[in-house]
DNA sequence: AATGAATGAGGGTTCATTCAT
DNA sequence: CATGAATGAACCCTCATTCAT
């Protein structure tokens, strides 16, 4: 007897990282679906299917659940634009594109992530943490968009244009895209949102994105 | 006889609006410095220098005071454009311009209103009420920016553009510049914000608010 | 000018006594329709018509207010049964039957005041003062039940029958169809618990109230 | 090894069941030394000697915790009588004097328990609940009583005797006398009311239970 | 005499955290 | 590693009482 012990039913004991993982996914469906602050630690374990002790086994405290919480947000949100421009094609053109197409990316505009991402602001200003966060996000971000942006207007013809107003304007245009779908998905979907996103990038550079306008004023 | 008597201490009891009213404004006060989740009855109370029991006697319950001052800020809101659009002149585009302008005001970019907006949005995904209570918002002002921005599409030489793409960009912008300020009020002031969003109004209506870049393109 | 003040609109200041009973109704009804320990100084003033601060002016606390109520009812109880008995006929027997129906007479078995007793009941135990409060009720009415239980004895065939026990337990039993009336109205009527105390009394004393049974027997 | 170790402390987690019947034995206490109306989630727990909190984490509200412990009450009571019944000799005579004697058990007459009865009881008119609860004591009881007393009379010589009205007036005399127990333990002991309630059932039936006056009249 | 706005202690309940198992 | 019984601080709310009007 004995011999091999069957590993047939799921282990009780999951390595340390997976149950972390695990509880972050609960606790962002649990942000979505009850609100910030209606999540508790026995909603989180509830969506887990797991008891309420694990939380603090595996996080010490329910604060630091939400800050990592948090931070997987925002690092996974860093990685997949910087898979976003590695991908693209070399052209700053592309690049810029495929920096404004990423915010509308199924899996970034997923509401219960912007759920989270709107949860966490709009307690940011009392946190100076969450904040710092949130900031950490847009550093890179932001100089990459001004860069882009910039590279642009170097290239084509646009006189009078600051890279650091269009940049911010354009990034400022995604984050109240996003707040529509969460606040008003029936009025505004992630395709709708995608249109008005890249309108504008077309107009704002006609000579790269070939706004029809322009080009029909041009002949 | 006696002329003015002084009254030393406040009075004790104040008319039923001026008493709500003020709860509203130290409810605004608590959730921005606290945040909306660490806003009690007791923080607001001590923000408005009251008992606790004061807020049960003039609204019922903790819930009806955060909806009566989400309330507040929405309509103070809207009556504010609405005040900008009846002041502003005749023309399609001292209108819009005045409606953008608007978002920008000392008063409604004030940080604690801002943050009551961002917590509200934060939670809305949870509750219904608060969807609609800030979708009220949008109706009238969406329509206002949609019609302006079709009568300067209409009036000028702008082949292309969708007068409802350009005006949800634009809401949308106004609202992510307000993000902006909430959360790095450092990196984005009031004054860029409003510069930001004008050159983007420039910028999409060059033949109204003469573009500084088209127009010495055009010569 | 002035002259006769007109007394047309119903005066707002009632003479003090007239208030006090107000109150004491207003506070029997309001027991008997939310129970005691739902019966705040708000259902009072509610149910009197009048504004809360009223019962501290009257009564000067809440606890008063109550010790006031059970001994309204208890003195209303004891001023009934006296009456009674003076004008019950000259016989033991008959001011004993007046006893027994003054304990099931409409006004004594209302429900909301059923609904007192047992309330106060209900807290007796731990309160010295209710206890007392009702224990001056029984003593009277017990010395005059015992008393007549033992006129009748002596003038009866009624060999080996003790005053005490039987006076008592014709007490008791008055309460227990109470206890019916107010928990169990649809099974237990007025007539029906009349008719099971005169029952009582005609087959404990079948000499004077003519028991149909012993008297059938007898011949 | 080391044979039995010693558990100093309490443990501090009990199985479910017995944590539900401390607390119950906790409220019955509580309501009989501070009344019903005082029975605070502080109270109950300071008499059990344990957390505030545990209330609720067992009974989920005080509301609960009272309902389960009038159905304790209740329950208990039933059990009592019926096993009762189940010990009694076969008669009809047997088996109706331990039906009332029960009613005079200590176990039963316990003061904190009349006190619980009473409780409730004075409650009742304003909460259905409790009524409902109550309402079903009584009727097996009832049929059981109605039943005994039917048989009784179908026995003897008992001519224009109502088995209705006999049993619910027996009834009645023992909740009457429990009362008397409650508010007067001086002026009634528990051996007196089991007297006063035997005087009553032998003068009710004396072919049965050998009732001295009517023997000795008959001889 | 009467009102009702205001207070604040104390109620029931929730929930992050601890800890024996 | 994982559980869930237990805790107790802090929450929202109620309500007896006070007091300016």
């Amino acid at each position: 007897m004995s011999g091999a012990v069957a590993k047939a039913r799921p282990r009780r004991t999951e390595p340390r990282e997976k149950r972390r993982a695990q509880l972050i996914q609960a606790t962002i469906r649990s942000i979505a679906g009850q609100g910030l602050s209606d999540t508790t630690i026995a909603t989180v374990a509830a969506e887990a299917g797991l008891s309420q002790g694990i939380i603090n086994l595996h996080f010490n405290s329910k604060e630091r659940l939400l800050l990592e919480t948090l931070a997987y947000v925002v690092d996974e949100y860093k990685s997949r634009w910087e898979r976003a421009l590695d991908r693209a094609g070399p052209s700053s053109a592309e690049r810029l594109a495929a920096l404004v197409e990423v915010d509308f990316h199924p899996s970034v505009c997923d509401r219960n992530k912007l759920a989270v991402w709107f949860a966490f602001w709009g307690e940011s200003k009392s946190r100076p943490t969450y904040r710092r966060l949130c900031a950490d996000r847009d550093r890179g971000y932001d100089r990459q968009l001004r860069q882009l942006c910039g590279d642009l207007i170097a290239e084509g013809d646009y006189p009078g244009i600051k890279p650091e107003s269009v940049a911010r304007g354009m990034a400022a245009m995604s984050e109240g895209l996003w707040l529509d779908m969460l606040v008003s998905p029936r009025h505004m979907t992630r395709r709708q949102a995608l249109g008005i996103a890249m309108d504008h990038l077309a107009h704002t550079f006609p000579d790269h994105f070939g706004d029809p306008a322009q080009e029909r004023a041009r002949t």
